[in-house]
DNA sequence: CTCCGATGTAAAGCGTACTTTCCATAGGTA
DNA sequence: TACCTATGGAAAGTACGCTTTACATCGGAG
């Protein structure tokens, strides 16, 4: 799964370590997503969505 | 988190046998996740919505 | 140069997502 | 009766999501 987290971070001005306060989950955690290092939960996938104002298929895709 | 499988799947009078060849997993997963025992991955969630033509968020709905 | 914020990464530990195998029950049909 | 499908669920094993702690690098501000 690819997943346009960094992109959309960095469009807000944030920090990992901001984003994960934001969404209650620790720096190491987005930075292991935005890495591509595994995928989130879903609810975790859920709140980032609804936290940028998009739908869960909008930040996260399924590589071809 | 709260779901709407079950009501989707009866909708397309599928067994749950059925809906777990269709997405790739087991019976006893679609199960499990129809009785809320758990929350399905990331990548299950978007298989299972977009297998009912919808998106995550109208399949799975956070608790409060 | 020194200090700091931001990032990358690793280890250990815990809970969960998912599997296979197995057992059990209910309803329908021959 | 016996059989079959659908469902619910337990046990054990594997892999992953996420945590805390810790260490390391880089770039910018002072």
């Amino acid at each position: 799964m690819r997943n346009d987290v960094r992109h959309l971070r960095l469009g807000k001005g944030l920090s990992q370590q901001a984003l994960g306060e934001a969404l209650g989950v620790s720096r190491q955690t987005i930075n292991a997503i935005e890495q591509g290092r595994y995928d989130p939960s879903l609810p975790l996938a859920i709140r980032m969505a609804r936290y940028f104002g998009k739908v869960v298929e909008e930040v996260f895709h399924v590589d071809p």
